[in-house]
RNA sequence: GCAGGGGUUCCCGAGUGGCCAAAGGGAUCAGACUGUAAAUCUGACGCGCAAGCUUCGGUGGUUCGAAUCCACCCCCCUGCACCA
């Protein structure tokens, strides 16, 4: 059996991991044994997102210590909706959507925690499989009785919901605090799960299920939340105009991943460090010290971006993700072979080919239609200042109605690849058809 | 059902007959400065290369002219009433 570390709290708590737990000293406690714990992941979506990544990793971290995690699939809970902090109430999905999206979602989650290390290894289980065959009436008798809609309607969580003047919250999603516990009942007793972790918007909701377990097999169990990550300019957290951050590397390519984490803030790279690697709090300690030390760019970003990638989208991802940053940001476009080019856009570079109507449209057109930017206005505007870059010459305005010219043949690398760069941050491949 | 309040461009939020593509803030994009950072400053920010075109819940109407006035409709909120 794996032997038990019993320094995690110490080091979650060094890694400011822990927002809020119950029964302190006596979680501490418990955790001197092996024990079983779950994190549940609702399919909101076909994939998570970097929001879910803090408890993921969490659950794993969990296992590295000698303690089985259960990985829980919403597929009930993802029927109902979790009104926790949600300013609206959120519109149902169809019973099969979620259905796929579980699917999704438990391959997911799987490829974090280990499913073959003797005692400790993870299960990944579906609340659908026990919610979806209670009767409405042994809920209400069995369950709901063990619930005070007084305190119920005290939690943090739902209060603005029901103080708010707009949109209220519907019985139905009222009732998932219930479900949520229930499942911790559930697994207390199948699988004599005594924790529950999760994001701090969870507390409501992992408390009654402390509650409901003690009143319904008399037993102690635990919680404990990750904090919310937040971000020091006060924007959210995972998101870029171009949209959520995913970690189905189908929605958002390795590049792109990587791009997200080495542009984090000097002011939170070092907090992502330690939410979000499994480096040793000593080592970040570090790396923050030299960094301190030395002027110019700091180590961190990079650090961070190659510690992460490759832990979601392993070595290969994280391979491809370098080479195309490389490329893209040394500006040495002719260190670049054929092959090189034609990789690019295999590993995830944005790209397209270019027929002879493309080369009709103007510019702005062009470059709005394949994606890199919202609108033609946006182009218009680069231009105007030199920020469009054509295989490493800078055009403006007067060549927007000369996309044939700019994209010519004769110009482009090998006859047929044409990197356009945008800013400094975007980059798009163009072959010619 | 009755009474009252409200629906404005991604978000918040001004605007109550022309000077409104619509203040201000946020977010976002680009430039300068840098380090593919932050802060700051500058520009853009309905769509369009442009001429121009399309917006202020919906549909009609009044008017030379409507986000602004009128009618009807839809949706939301708050009270009150009512019924299973």
């Amino acid at each position: 059996m794996t032997a038990v570390d019993h320094n995690l709290l110490n080091d979650l708590q060094a890694r400011g991991l822990i927002a809020q737990m119950t029964g302190d000293d006596q979680l501490y406690t418990w955790l001197q044994e092996s024990r079983t714990l779950y994190c549940g992941f609702d399919p909101t979506a076909d994939s998570l997102h970097i929001g879910s990544l803090v408890p993921l990793l969490t659950l794993r971290r969990f296992q590295q210590a000698g303690h089985k995690p259960l990985a829980l699939v919403g597929g009930a809970t993802g029927l109902i909706g979790d009104p926790s902090f949600k300013a609206q109430e959120r519109k149902l999905n169809t019973p099969d959507i979620v259905a796929s999206w579980v699917e999704k979602l438990k391959a997911q989650v799987s490829r974090f925690i280990d499913f073959d290390c003797g005692e400790s290894s993870a299960t990944v289980v579906n609340n659908l499989d026990w919610i979806g065959s209670v009767s409405v009436l042994d809920f209400l008798r069995d369950v709901g009785k063990h619930f005070s809609i007084n305190n119920m309607i005290q939690k943090e969580s739902v209060k603005q919901r029901i103080d708010r003047e707009g949109d209220g919250i519907s019985f139905t999603e009222f009732t998932y605090m219930i479900l949520q516990s229930y499942d911790f009942a559930e697994l207390y007793k199948h699988h004599n799960c005594t924790l529950q972790i999760g994001g701090s918007d969870q507390w409501g909701n992992i408390t009654g299920g402390t509650d409901l377990t003690r009143r319904l097999h008399g037993a102690q169990v635990f919680g404990l939340t990750l904090p919310l990550v937040t971000k020091s300019d006060g924007t959210k957290f995972g998101k870029t105009e171009s949209g959520t951050i995913w970690l189905d590397p189908a929605k958002t390519s390795p590049y792109a991943f990587y791009q997200f984490w080495l542009n984090s803030a000097d002011a939170d790279v070092y907090k992502f460090l330690r939410y979000f690697t499994f480096l040793s709090v000593g080592e970040i300690d570090r790396i923050e010290a030299e960094d301190k030390g030395a002027s110019g760019r700091p180590q961190a970003q990079g650090v961070l971006a190659k510690e992460v990638t490759r832990l979601i989208h392993g070595e290969e991802g994280l391979y491809a993700a370098e080479r195309i940053t490389s490329s893209m940001f040394s500006g040495e476009l002719s260190d670049l072979s054929e092959s090189d080019l034609q990789q690019l856009a295999l590993d995830g570079l944005p790209s397209s080919r270019l027929t002879k109507e493309d080369l009709a449209k103007p510019l702005t057109s062009l470059l709005a239609d394949c994606g890199m930017v919202k609108a033609g206005r946006e182009v218009k505007d680069a231009l105007g200042r030199n920020a469009v870059l054509i295989n490493g010459e800078a055009k403006g305005p007067e060549d927007n109605m000369k996309t044939a010219e700019v994209f010519a043949a004769e110009k482009a690398l090998f006859g047929r690849f044409l990197l356009v760069k945008l800013g400094k941050k975007k980059n798009h491949l163009f072959e010619l058809a």
